[in-house]
DNA sequence: ATAATTCATAGGAATGTGGTAGGAAATAAA
DNA sequence: TTTATTTCCTACCACATTCCTATGAATTAT
């Protein structure tokens, strides 16, 4: 029942745009510097929010990549489920798998649909702007 | 992000000595035939909850399994945690490990904790008798 | 005694996780 | 035009976890 890093990561890098944003490119070796991850590995995740359309991506030096839209229009959910797939704690209540033959006597499946619709409320209410926002009360906090 | 199958067939087994308790033991192999799943398998996941004090077991033939309390006594989390550990999305925010040491800084946090918060608030406040209810309207309804 | 059951432990195939490694392609800067 | 920097692409791999199977011992009703 965990969040893999995958997942993580991909929101500790759209978050480090969202904060980092200058209007010119941030490069992976930035974000991988601090956030203190392996530059290589973020590579694979990227390549996943640059598929669906994310992020935009410029190579060469000074190269890097953006976000392509403003942090207000990224719920926590669309990057969870592009990186880690469906959040339902069990496939049958997922979108992905279309559910097993039991579905009709199964009890316990009311359980997971109650945890997956509680999940979801979460993750598809908070935005990076939010985060973004969390991220700068801490840091105020920090220098008072 | 999934519960696995020794979460849920923990439930499963709890459900079913909770619904076919007549005051004998129920044997393993019952449940097995009755929920389809192999009953090695389901040796191992009862140890735990015996261990826990969840279940009585009686030995030899005629023996069996039995719920030591009565089904409202036991919650869907108690059991899930008992089997699965901790249901927390990341460890951080878990009881098992202590957390790390970027907690002060780390925004993200925030998010895990009202995952787990949101969890939580499902799996106690479901009932294994809540789970018998359920299952015994199913019946009523495919008997009419 | 016998057979049915729980109890304990070991093993193992398949899959997923969390990366590393190597190099090709693009491009800004020298 | 060369060089260095960056993204892009694919392959690989070690380790852990999951989901069992297998073997046999201990217990006990019949």
């Amino acid at each position: 029942m965990k969040v893999s890093t995958k997942g993580r990561y991909a929101l500790q890098m759209m978050l480090d745009l969202a904060i980092y944003n200058t209007g010119e490119p941030i490069s992976l070796k930035d974000i991988a510097k601090r956030q203190d991850i392996s530059e290589k590995y973020l590579e694979q995740i990227i390549s996943i929010l640059n598929k669906a359309g994310y992020v935009r991506s410029i190579r060469g030096p000074q190269g890097g990549y953006f976000l392509s839209k403003s942090p207000q229009e990224y719920t926590v959910g669309m990057i969870l489920r592009q990186t880690e797939g469906d959040l339902a704690p069990v496939a049958c209540v997922g979108t992905e798998n279309p559910g097993c033959e039991k579905i009709e006597e199964c009890v316990t499946v009311k359980i997971w649909q109650k945890i997956n619709d509680a999940v979801n409320d979460v993750i598809d209410n908070i935005t990076l702007a939010d985060l973004v926002e969390w991220q700068e009360e801490k840091a105020n906090n920090y220098s008072i």
